[in-house]
DNA sequence: AATCAATTCAACCGCGGGGTT
DNA sequence: AAACCCCGCGGTTGAATTGAT
């Protein structure tokens, strides 16, 4: 026997909803607030579904909800959120202040899921990556179609609800709970992409990186990374920097700041270090320097030290701060779906060479051995 | 003008989690 | 512990609407 359905249908109403109808609910609600919602229906006088009420009140009759197109600021925010969370709407909603899990959802599958194929991708297929949709020149293969229903609704009319009771307010999309998001499990970048040969996390590949510092980067677990000498934490801890792969103030990307920082102190700075890091889902690649400035990045995560953070390049903090999902850390240099296809495979041609090299040296892999293919691949490979 | 195909999005559905009895 | 209830979530559906033919 199957679950007893949420209430009883006979004789509910279905379908679209009246403009009665929503004045009842909204009056009821200002009235009583929201909940019980199983029994608001027979409250309030309406032949609907408890359920319906629900969703007609917070998809659409709430006084706080955005109305309009979502703008593109939001539309990055949904796709670097959704690159973290995956289909986790109601989360991504509560980060977008006035969007609903529903609008984020429709809005995902007929806009950006086809614009950003790659989006599409099992799970079982490479990790994700997530593109400057802006910049996705594919264009929507739109023949018929509508326009935003927003658009047309000139005749609807919206009730504005000055007294309606805020019975739970949503998180302000700025001010993550960032901890949190980052801890969260990343179900589209659950697929480890090459093989796992090392033992161990975490991997130096700097041989001139002193005791103290190889210390430090031995910490680098995936679930605790704390490197105390170079100022770079761990999520999890109070203390944690936590940050996107873009430069905020610059849509560009990384490329060009935090990207330059990290090629010029990692890659090509003599003291810097290089580390490959097995992270929780995926691969990271981290960088640091001398401790002057310095940042890392990963595909899962992006940390960056206080000098970077103090410099602008980052925000720091959950109160003021953006942040980005780490994981989009190719959008910054990528053109689109293609581009960003091509430098997965070249991250994973690059690391899988590292991986298969002779150059490791117990955890430690030896930079002044590496042959020049390999380095001028990696410096091409960050480049791009 | 009529028809078709594409598209959007409000609404529905089933399920799972958490709380209560 | 088990049964029940309620709520919220994510997937899906289908009505409404559009531009193209």
């Amino acid at each position: 026997m199957g679950r007893a359905p949420c209430c009883d249908k006979v004789g509910l109403k279905r379908g679209r909803w009246t403009s009665d109808e929503d004045e009842i609910l909204i009056k009821y609600i200002q009235a009583n607030g929201e909940g019980s919602w199983r029994s608001l229906p027979k409250n309030a006088g309406l032949l609907r579904c408890g359920k319906s009420c629900r969703l007609r009140w917070i998809n659409y009759l709430r006084s706080d909800l955005k109305r309009g197109n979502i703008s593109s600021e939001e539309e990055e925010t949904i796709i670097k959120l959704h690159s973290s969370m995956g289909n986790r709407w109601s989360l991504i909603a509560s980060h977008l202040p006035g969007r609903t899990d529903n609008e984020i959802k429709n809005y995902w599958n007929s806009h950006l899921s086809r614009r950003i194929p790659s989006f599409r991708r099992s799970s079982s297929e490479t990790l994700p990556m997530v593109m400057d949709s802006s910049k996705a020149d594919i264009p929507p293969k739109r023949k018929g179609g509508r326009t935003s229903r927003w658009a047309m609704k000139k005749n609807k009319t919206y009730y504005i609800q000055k007294d309606v009771p805020k019975i739970k307010p949503k998180d302000s999309p700025l001010t993550p709970n960032i901890e949190e998001v980052l801890l969260l499990p990343t179900p589209d970048l659950e697929q480890e992409t090459f093989s796992s040969t090392t033992k161990d996390d975490s991997m130096v590949l700097d041989p001139k990186v002193n005791d103290n510092e190889r210390e430090s980067l031995a910490l680098c677990s995936d679930e605790a990374w704390k490197c105390e000498n170079q100022r770079l934490y761990a999520s999890g801890e109070k203390k944690t920097e936590t940050l996107g792969p873009h430069d905020h103030d610059d849509q560009e990307g990384i490329d060009g700041g935090v990207f330059d920082d990290i090629v010029d102190n990692v890659l090509l700075d003599p003291d810097g270090v290089l580390a490959l890091t097995k992270g929780r889902e995926s691969y990271d690649i981290i960088g640091f320097s001398d401790g002057n400035d310095s940042g890392f990045m990963s595909s899962d995560k992006m940390v960056a030290t206080e000098d970077l953070q103090e410099s602008g390049q980052f925000s720091s903090n959950g109160d003021s701060g953006e942040w980005y999902s780490c994981s989009s850390i190719t959008s910054g240099f990528d053109d689109g779906v293609e581009r960003g296809n091509e430098i997965w495979d070249e991250k994973e041609k690059m690391l899988s060479s590292l991986w298969e090299s002779d150059n490791w040296e117990g955890d430690s892999y030896n930079l002044s051995e590496i042959d020049s293919d390999t380095h001028d691949a990696m410096v091409a490979w960050l480049l791009s």
